[in-house]
DNA sequence: CTCACACCTCAACTAAGGTTGAGGTCAAGC
DNA sequence: GCTTGACCTCAACCTTAGTTGAGGTGTGAG
C-alpha cells in the first residue's frame, strides 16, 4: 500500500529503501552525513528526488571499492550543484575510483611479494622483512630492529 | 637507561615497544586480547620473553595483509604450545596469509573490471552494475533491477 | 473513531583497534 | 628523603558505519 502521496518524482524514505535495498536508518545516516538530501511535506515526512537513486548506487559502489563515507561525500560534493549529474559527471569519479583500486592491487601485490620472502620463508626477520618494516631502517644504529611502522617519528616515550 | 631489571631474555614493556614500535598500550592491549602474554616480576611489571618480538612481527605483518586481529590471533593459538616456534611453523601460516592475499587481489581485479563498465562509462545503471548490484537478479521478473544488496528478498521496479 | 503502520527525533549501543587520563606503586638518583 | 620516570589498573573515549529502541506524530482503511 503506498502512501500514496508520493508523485513519480518524489520518494519517502521507505520508498527508498525499498527500491535500493539500502535500510531506511542508513538513509537517515546518510542524510545526516550530508551524501544525500531530502525535502518535507506538511507532515514532516522526507521525500527524495528520483536521482537520489542513482547517488545511492554510487555510495554503494564506491563502498565496494573500499572507498570510507567521508571520501564519497566529498567526491559527491563535487558534482553540479545547479542541474541533475550526466553520465560524464559520474564517468570523472569514476575514473578517480579506478586509481584508487589500481593503487590498492598494485600494493596488495607487492605485499604478496614481501610475503614470500618474509612470513613466507619464516624468517619474520624485523631486519629484512618488509611488511614489518616497511620503512626497512635496518642496521643505522647498531644492532636489533628500531622501528615496525612507517610515519612514526621517535620512539615515542610514552609518557604513561 | 635501561632500567637494569631485565635480562637478555625478559623485556619490559617500555623495551618491548621501543623494539618493536608499537606502543605500549597496544601492547597491553594485545596482551588483555591473548595474542600476547607475559609473566611478572616482584613488583608487578610485565616481562616478556624475547619471542615475542617475533609474535609481534607476525602481528604486525598480518594487519598490514589485512587480516583482523582476532582471525590473527587464533592463527598465533595454532602454533606449538611447549616450544618456541621454528621457521617452519611461521611458513604454514605465513602460506595461509598468501592465499588470503590472492583472494583479496583476485577481487579487487573484478571489482576494476566491473568499475571499468559501470561507473566508469558513467551509467551508473542499478540494472547492469555489477558493483552496485553485486548478485545481479536482472530480469528474472520483468523488466528492472531487484536489490542493491545481496540477501534481501523482495524485488522491486526500477524506473530510474 | 480507532487501529495499524509508516514516519519522526534523539540517545544509546555495536564492532575493531586501540588511545587517553586518573590515580596509585616501585625503584633509582641526587 | 624526595623527585622522577617507568610501570600498574581501570574506565572512558575515539573513529567508522551504521543499528536499535523509546516515545511521539501522521494518515489511510475499516
Amino acid at each position: 500500500m503506498p502512501r500514496g502521496r508520493t508523485s513519480y518524482d518524489e520518494w519517502s524514505v521507505g520508498q527508498l529503501a525499498e527500491r535500493s535495498g539500502i535500510s531506511v536508518s542508513a538513509l537517515h545516516f546518510y542524510e545526516r552525513e550530508g551524501l544525500i538530501s531530502s525535502s518535507r511535506n506538511a507532515g514532516n515526512q522526507r521525500r527524495f528526488a528520483r536521482h537520489t537513486l542513482r547517488r545511492l548506487a554510487f555510495i554503494r559502489a564506491s563502498q565496494r571499492v573500499g572507498i570510507p563515507l567521508a571520501t564519497i561525500k566529498e567526491a559527491l560534493h563535487e558534482l553540479p550543484e545547479g542541474r541533475t549529474p550526466r553520465e560524464a559527471d559520474w564517468a570523472v569519479l569514476g575514473r578517480r575510483w579506478r586509481t584508487v583500486l589500481e593503487q590498492q592491487i598494485e600494493q596488495l601485490q607487492r605485499m604478496r611479494e614481501d610475503l614470500s620472502t618474509c612470513i613466507g620463508c619464516g624468517c619474520l626477520s624485523f631486519q629484512r622483512c618488509l611488511l614489518v618494516n616497511p620503512d626497512d631502517e635496518m642496521a643505522k644504529e647498531g644492532p636489533g630492529a628500531r622501528r615496525l611502522m612507517p610515519g612514526t617519528p621517535r620512539p615515542e616515550r610514552e609518557p604513561d
